[in-house]
DNA sequence: TAAACTTGTAATCATTGACATTACATCACG
DNA sequence: CGTGATGTAATGTCAATGATTACAAGTTTA
């Protein structure tokens, strides 16, 4: 099983405002045409990102701008704002294993630790990545593209 | 989303076929017992790590035996080998980014690299792990249980 | 103030994948 | 040959993703 899509979107999403802002108002509609999603998908992306104090949206008045500056906010505070995972772990165990047999009864013990140092060698990757660092690679290849164009 | 169970199955039958394995024969529902889940997802999953060269499994005669020293087999090795994940990637990306917009279009160019660091993060860590780190613990916890009971 | 636009949110639906379950053909071995 | 095992297909259930429609509520602007 993949991780769910919502969290390229919402990276998506941020390097849009980033992008965008300056020159005009980036609402969900216009999000939806970039990321070619609907948009309500991208509302409750905005949502989750705004409880999570990573950007300001505005009823009524509209549009999304970045809470915090770029160089604080890592790609792991957006895949926590966004994966709605469930008991926040990384791999799903089998639900009931045989408490009557040995192995059965251990295997949580046996296997917890190992799973958690694989999720946390994810994670910490994940914090080392900022969203500067994406705006960098995006200013090399939007200026490339340009040229192209 | 999460990663299937399976993967967890299949480290659990490895477990099993380690403890058990000289004393009985470790057919498909002795491991559906200690597992709790169906027969026949033990027996795909014993297709599949029989495709990979992880284990033995014989037909009408039944069992299955681990088919390496339990220090060659990594967590990585086991992950791979039950894990259909399409493309081979850890994160769903949405589908048609408009390529009508130069961050639609460019998308890809600017994440791909960032993701496959993580993805490789993970992927690093699960082949630190053998089933020989596994079964050390197992032989702990085991020992322990025994005593409790 | 009224019209236009936007967000917040609920409700519904289609699709996909995981996992369960039944059934049965095939094979090995006592 | 009968018993027990694997290989495999077919079906069903359930949960999650993502699409879509609809609309209430708020802001801005004409």
């Amino acid at each position: 099983m993949q991780i769910s899509s919502r969290f390229t979107l919402a990276i998506h999403i941020f390097v849009c405002i980033d992008v965008f802002g300056k020159e005009r108002k980036v609402t969900s509609t216009f999000l939806a045409e970039s990321t070619n999603v609907n948009p309500v998908i991208i509302r409750n992306i905005l949502l989750q990102l705004k409880a999570a104090g990573l950007v300001h949206v505005a009823r009524g008045a509209g549009g999304a701008v970045i809470a915090r500056p770029l160089s604080e906010i890592t790609l792991l505070d957006i895949y926590h704002a966004v994966e709605c995972v469930g008991h926040g772990t990384l791999f799903h165990f089998h639900e009931n294993p045989n408490a009557g047999c040995p192995v059965g009864r251990n295997i949580h013990r046996i296997l917890d630790d190992k799973l958690e140092r694989v999720q946390k060698a994810m994670e910490r990757e994940l914090a080392s990545i900022t969203l500067e660092d994406v705006r960098r690679d995006t200013e090399k290849y939007l200026s490339d593209g340009a040229v192209a164009e």
